[in-house]
DNA sequence: TAGTGGTCTAGACCACTAT
DNA sequence: TAGTGGTCTAGACCACTAA
């Protein structure tokens, strides 16, 4: 018998992503079912959908049952931010990393920090704020508020020696949670310490994560001048 | 006979995830293989490999052929980040939206720009740069450069009814690109258009897309002052 | 209620790579 | 060279939803 190489699932998708591309496929418009589409490229369905799942999770293709599928009209491109710990992303850029430890006690957050993470107002959590360097220039600033409810080893922690984020990292991964980007001017204070003038264009980073339905921390990373974040489509 | 429902993937994918976070799996250590992970669950070996795939693409397990599947050490969070049209981005925020054409001329883009893109610097492209609203309020400023090698019909396109942004998704399609993020003073002339002060911290997104090797644009998007980018882990 | 995507199975072979 | 993940198949049943 004669069996040439089977199509391999790659291939399938790709050559879906030509016809969306070259509009053989025309935007809102229904595409071949699964079970056409496997004859025609003669392979068995699974194969076809392992391609077109691909290609619906990253926005090109609308699916859904007994409607059949359609191309997107305006297709959500995904871009995938990766999220390393601080110490990596420093170390990665072949630079030297530390971080100072500013500030550690137990007090009352902000309400509008309680109010996101969903706790008692009046309760306490732990306030860390420390500078991390990259090659001894300041790289990051960051605010943290650690919930002592879902995280207790932290009370007993010495953030000094290893950073909250890398031991928040190894001791209490989260399952979920926000990230905001933004732009903001530096105050006085974060200007001193970055390095820069009062009113300086920060980028930053604002991060709240949970570990099932309990908050864990929240976080606010001011980058210093200069930073970007870079991401693939 | 008695099948009990079989077990899904997702099933799988979940108790992975919690052998992990509670350390029964420890990072860095070796999981157990396909096989015998399939016996443990009664299942077949690709329901095991679907879930494993998943935990693997999220970070949290780094697989290879012959030497195994091992727990991340330092698991690196992948947020997604959605890319809309400009125009349903504010629409989806419950706005109206409108733009204004301010440029719109062929000539030779800055030495930088024609590097990033690979294409002869003396060279000539379309370079656009508009004015997004939302709700009759300074949005966003967008600057960009079109090669018109790659996509000629742009030179017969009245961009002042589309928005090139808009436009280039329907009918020109990007293969791949890089994006960054960052944050910068707002120079005299964005201060004005985005009615804020010269200095004042933008959140910036540059975005150089390709279609296969042939290189589409760049674009340059400074957000008024104010805006978050949002994602989720 | 019927059509379409979502998933599982049991088995097979392939591809990569540690040893 | 052998062990492990990657993928394909042919078939089956399930889940959702448009009509």
């Amino acid at each position: 018998m004669n069996t040439p190489t089977a199509i391999s699932w790659q291939a399938i998708h790709a050559e879906i992503m030509r016809r969306i591309s070259d509009r053989e496929w025309k935007p809102g418009g229904t595409v071949p079912h699964e079970a056409e589409l496997a004859q025609e490229f003669g392979c068995a369905r699974a194969t076809v959908n392992r391609a077109m799942r691909k290609a619906a999770e990253d926005g090109f293709l609308e699916r859904r049952r007994k409607a059949g599928t359609r191309v997107a009209l305006h297709p959500v491109r995904k871009a995938r931010l990766e999220i390393p710990v601080i110490r990596l992303e420093v170390e990665g850029a072949g630079k030297d990393w530390r971080h100072e430890l500013h500030e550690r006690k137990l007090s009352t957050p902000p309400r509008r920090i309680a109010n996101r993470l969903g706790i008692d107002p009046d309760g306490r959590m732990l306030h860390l704020r420390s500078l991390h360097f990259a090659d001894s220039r300041p790289f990051l600033y960051e605010d943290r508020w650690i919930n002592p409810a879902t995280v207790p080893q932290a009370l007993d922690t010495d953030f000094s020696l290893v950073s909250a984020n890398e031991w928040l990292v190894l001791n209490a991964p989260f399952s979920h949670g926000d990230i905001s980007l933004s732009a903001a001017p530096a105050d006085k204070k974060e200007a001193g310490l970055l390095a820069t003038h009062p009113g300086a264009a920060l980028f930053v980073v604002k991060r709240i994560t949970w570990k099932g339905a309990h908050p864990v921390t929240h976080v606010r990373l001011a980058y210093a001048p200069g930073y970007a974040m870079h991401s693939v489509i």
